[in-house]
DNA sequence: TCACCAGTTAATATCGATATTTTTAAGAGT
DNA sequence: ACTCTTAAAAATATCGATATTAACTGGTGA
């Protein structure tokens, strides 16, 4: 009767499916970095017409993941470490605000999806990089998801999107980082269900710049 | 030989123009907020074949002032106090530390642009409303200008706008106001060539809160 | 050798028509 | 009267083709 079943994951309309594979080639880094984006030739990729490509492109230069140039076509959006550390720099700022007021409006619905997407995401670590990543992604908005302010947590999205891009980048040949990703992870979500938000906040700085410096390291190299 | 003079203003794809005026038309209130936007409609409106219609409302989606619900068109972004609110208070907070860095890392380059677009601003303060309006915007972005992080000023940019438009559709019959605009800009501008960080941050914010207070009444009634 | 200027090629931007989907309206059955 | 189903209308989304614009190439004159 109905499709969810067979059609999970496939988008509706063709834009919003070929804005979705677009989005995550160019985080992923399977388009790289300032590639010039020719319709033609992503339209044979993603099997579909020029009008659907064309505004998923678009759609795309919100995210500042791809670069409009006027009467002369789209390109992947630049990387270098000045924005690298722009981004990251922004980030920090923003999401301790957003983590701060979170935690002063914090509610038992808001603890509780903290616990579930926390559990979810430990679940999720053996399988498939991708579902971690998702997961990742959950909980860390999950943290910022009480702060009222629907605009600066979507500006949080944004932001956490470009860093996991420049780590996707960067960290290309290199193993995973060494340090104890989980532990990190349960002291900030320890700190915050105890609305804690100094340490809270000092726990995810602390977690975003470790990961930070090893990225800018690796970007010298 | 060239169309220069003739065609001065008008860009030179049809998706920048439809994007313009769709956001002029937004901004202003010629196109009230939650308005479904019509395709066909649109199309006739601006003259133009309905792919760039389509690209610039997708354009300007990332600007948070239209919506787009996927197979089911576009509408005018939605307006109501609790958003006004939330913008003005993230606008507070995002311009402050712009601002902090700006005059921290101050030029000379800098200062003169500050003085330069205020001249300016005040030379247009009798003409059409709509020079006055882009001056104004010229010089609080300038004020931001310096701060080494170009996504926090776009950041600036874009609460400026959706600021402006709640301006335009709150402040519909009523006069302007009554307080000594110019007289604030003054503060701002003195406090900042002085790099007195402290002074120009609270005249800034002073000066935004209190067009937040007079909005909100209106919002009000 | 180099800057400059056609002519050619390639890519973008745009149009008009069509297929899909949503919305509206109407009718049948309970 | 009310809901459910179904037909008609309207609007969106998409396609394929064309016009426009930018990029390239090779040759010409200093």
């Amino acid at each position: 009767m109905n499709m969810n079943d067979e059609m999970a994951g496939k988008e509706s309309s063709a834009t919003r499916g070929a804005y979705m594979t677009l989005r995550d080639m160019i985080l992923t880094g399977a388009l790289p970095a300032g590639q010039k984006l020719k319709i033609e030739q992503l339209r044979g990729l993603l099997k579909t017409g020029a009008s659907p490509v064309r505004e998923a492109l678009s759609l795309l230069t919100s995210d500042m993941l791809v670069e409009r140039i006027d009467q002369r076509g789209f390109r992947a959006a630049p990387a270098n470490k000045a924005n690298f550390e722009e981004i990251l720099e922004l980030r920090c700022t923003l999401e301790e605000l957003a983590l701060r007021k979170s935690i002063a409006a914090a509610t038992p619905q808001w603890e509780e999806q903290l616990i579930l997407t926390h559990h979810r995401m430990r679940k999720s670590a053996g399988q498939d990089i991708a579902i971690f990543e998702e997961a990742h992604k959950t909980f860390h908005m999950a943290l910022l998801a009480n702060s009222g302010s629907p605009m600066l947590e979507r500006y949080c999205a944004q932001l956490y999107d470009l860093n996991i891009r420049y780590r996707n980048l960067a960290a290309g040949g290199s193993k995973y980082q060494s340090r104890d990703i989980a532990a990190e992870h349960e002291e900030i979500l320890e700190a915050a269900v105890q609305y804690n938000a100094d340490r809270a906040c000092a726990c995810l700085l602390k977690h975003y710049r470790l990961t930070g410096e090893y990225l800018a390291r690796e970007m010298d190299a």
